[in-house]
DNA sequence: CTGTATCCCGGACGATACTG
DNA sequence: CAGTATCGTCCGGGATACAG
């Protein structure tokens, strides 16, 4: 299917697969932490927080659980003391990941212009 | 560039490339918008709020406005009574095109998984 | 016909303190 | 270490009325 076939039928973004895919990785901080994960994984939530810098736990927990909840992130708890949970990239995210590609460089070609 | 480059320095996901070509792209309806145009263009105003049904005046001529000052949007305005305004795309939204359609078959593919 | 003015709401995002 | 609770802010988006 393509945008083409919404001819005449759009009535919002949002209920199109377009929104889909936007509402997935549209969050302010959803594209670094795919990133970082997909650099590091798997990660511990601290060192993601150290990673990141400028963003609180808080963020960082919901960003990580609607993550999870698209099926994009694995967060593997250990049952242990102190707590341990480290968070991978699912197959899902890894087919995601040319696509955030291209839509940077098309940020490098356009912004400014 | 690459978001590798990143690595390590991204703090704000706005800051970079990919940030900035969401803020272009990201508006609730001006994926419908560039959608519409690049079937149909040049449009007047309200061809597109026919089109489109579902968004008011205010909201359609503010999203407008983004994508003109995006540089993704050209507004050519008639001179006379009634008023006539027709709008089209600029080549930058012309290669943003490719772009959309995979980001919509991402999530064809991908949601409901 | 093509908009703008005004007022408003909800949801994403955040700062800070606290907890098992 | 890995979070949650609480309270607060900001802004995209919207309803309705009005304007050139």
């Amino acid at each position: 299917m393509s945008m083409a076939e919404y001819k005449g039928k759009v009535r919002n973004i949002q209920d199109t697969p377009f929104g889909y895919t936007m509402s997935v990785i549209g969050g302010k901080w959803k594209m670094v932490i795919i990133y970082l994960l997909a650099e590091n994984q798997p990660v511990r939530f601290n060192d993601l927080k150290r990673q990141i810098g400028a963003i609180t736990y808080k963020i960082l927990s919901s960003q990580l659980k609607e993550l999870e909840a698209d099926g994009l992130v694995v967060r593997k708890e250990y049952p242990q003391v102190p707590p341990k949970v480290e968070y991978s990239l699912t197959d899902k995210a890894e087919t995601l990941l040319p696509l955030l590609e291209e839509l940077c460089e098309w940020g490098v070609k356009n912004r400014g212009v």
